[in-house]
DNA sequence: CTGAAAGCGCTTACAG
DNA sequence: CTGAAAGCGCTTACAG
């Protein structure tokens, strides 16, 4: 059972190995007879091609590399299955690469990157600086990696494709929601670093807020739940709150927490709204509205668009939005 | 800044390949004002070895599996990062498959692994069955490629090692201290489907329960928290119960969900306890005692464990158990 | 439709 | 300590 090369196959089918390499890989170019004969050989052998004398030989890896910023985060982890699946499909390899900006430099992970010779990048960041995105765009045209961005938008250039939902309508819709049940006082809890697609869900509180006349409230807290707790109770003793979007389901559940403690109800006294539609907006109680993400899909679409920008192909639309929907549960009224 | 090769370096050097391959891999064996020189040219060109050719010419790839089942789990992800951090300290990168039964039998995934010529493989899969196990035998016999499992043990063998944690042993603990507390109909809420540690974990409550003449009572819900709260009502109408310890922390949310739809409170009426510390648990009302999990170590000390076994040294422990413990917090007495 | 041969970019005995 | 050369296992024009 040790490793069969080309020429094992070549010997035992009576062929040449580059017969044999036809029969893989343009089965058209070879007559349907000796075509079967050199299959039924490799299976018999159970021959699989060296990765890496064929990366090397052809100059494609058939692999891309996904770079994450820390796979702890439920999003992420759910993006990747969508992101396997299509891998799967289109024959490609994943090899992974976690940020742990303490550590290692940006610049050399994207340059060992480059060395491993893949063929496309995805960058599920969902934080992107100008300096990360321009390091992107160097990559991408020094050595001509296609590149996508998952989940995340570059709100400065469209020139790396992505794709994602639309945040602001969302945070918009969401707000929106909270207004028609009556809310006045309503706050976005976001977070104290800055995430793009934060941002973008800001932005779309802030329009729906204005819109309808009242008072934009946007506090930022950290993402640490311990933390919360203590930050909450402080920040809204003398607040008046009666709706809350926060751009997290955790948070919102973090939140939640708090208002119990001070005996506030629940949607009685105060709506309340997530994003993600994760499994704590299912196990809180209430249960939690939020906005469904639909985070496998955005994971299996942005490996599909880069399956498609490695085959050259034309892409007409370079920042796909999904749709999105509106959970609602028990912890908004309606 | 198109791709420099090896005789790019070698040329502006003025030595041969072999002396830039050696200042790069073997520097011991290159005269020291040589091999600065050699490293300056490579500084400057941002040379990279083609990861391909040195694959392909070393037989080894500094690359290694990771076989995981499903990203979704919250353990599983944490346990990524573990084994990223050590993977990087040791130059491997890792190729990313995750298994999905359904489409692609497990037998060719492996294969692919053979053709991409990983140095060595982390199975973390939490459920392993005696053909997986068989599998992961003849991979490993026949092509000599070092594996561990992390997070699982296979209680048949040793001959492949594992990292985790004692689960008998926690679950053993978990169960004393609601003993302890003076309960005296626990149950243990478990999984449907077999998963090798939920089985040590039920052994460990067999062995409390057994111990203190206690009837041992367990209960197999279904993963899937929509479907529990149905079973559970069902479930516990007629059932007797004081202590719950479940095999995961959502299980344990998802009962108490139910315990308090049914007017019961917890810790007063009925203590619980659930498994994995993750963020479930501190987002809970009230906050859930667990059995704390060391996630990441586990990742981290797995993957340390290969690099060990890539280099052939001797190993001498085969069942690595790192130390786990009981997070006491509002969901028992104490 | 098929084969001989060059070449992909490295590593590694083997000489010197 | 350094270089010339073979070889790793493929792909791909180029002939035929």
């Amino acid at each position: 059972m040790s490793k069969a090369t080309i020429y094992d196959v070549a010997g035992a089918a009576r062929v040449s190995l580059a017969t044999v390499s036809r029969a893989i890989n343009n089965p058209e170019k070879v007559k349907p007879e000796t075509r079967e004969r050199v299959l039924k050989v490799i299976e018999e052998l159970g021959y699989k091609p060296n990765a890496f004398a064929k990366g090397l030989a052809s100059r494609k890896s058939t692999t891309v590399a996904v770079l994450v910023p820390d796979m702890s985060r439920a999003s992420i982890a759910e993006m990747m299955n969508g992101i396997a699946d299509i891998a799967r499909v289109y024959k490609y390899s994943i090899l992974l690469y976690i940020l742990d900006s303490e550590d290692t430099p940006e610049e050399d992970i994207l340059k060992e990157i480059v060395a491993a010779q893949v063929d496309g990048i995805l960058y599920l960041n969902d934080e992107i600086t100008d300096s990360q995105f321009e390091l992107l765009q160097t990559i991408k045209n020094a050595y001509q990696i296609p590149i996508v961005l998952t989940n995340t938008i570059y709100p400065g250039s469209d020139e790396i494709p992505s794709v994602s939902i639309d945040y602001e309508k969302a945070g918009y819709e969401m707000t929106r929601r909270l207004i028609e049940d009556g809310r006045q006082n309503i706050y976005m809890v976001s977070t104290v670093r800055k995430y793009m697609v934060n941002d973008q869900k800001e932005a779309g509180y802030l329009r729906a807020v204005q819109e309808a006349g009242l008072t934009p409230r946007i506090m930022r807290t950290s993402g640490r739940i311990s933390i919360n707790t203590e930050h909450f109770n402080e920040y809204f003793k003398d607040h008046k709150v009666d709706g809350v979007v926060a751009v997290r389901d955790s948070i919102a559940v973090s939140f939640m927490n708090v208002a119990r403690e001070n005996n506030v109800s629940i949607p009685e006294d105060i709506s309340v709204a997530g994003f993600q539609n994760t499994k704590y907006a299912v196990l809180a109680r209430p249960k939690l509205s939020c906005v469904d993400v639909p985070i496998y899909d955005i994971g299996a679409v942005g490996m599909r668009l880069l399956t498609k920008l490695m085959n050259q192909e034309e892409i007409t639309d370079r920042r796909v939005k999904l749709d999105h929907s509106l959970i609602l549960r028990e912890t908004t009224k309606s």
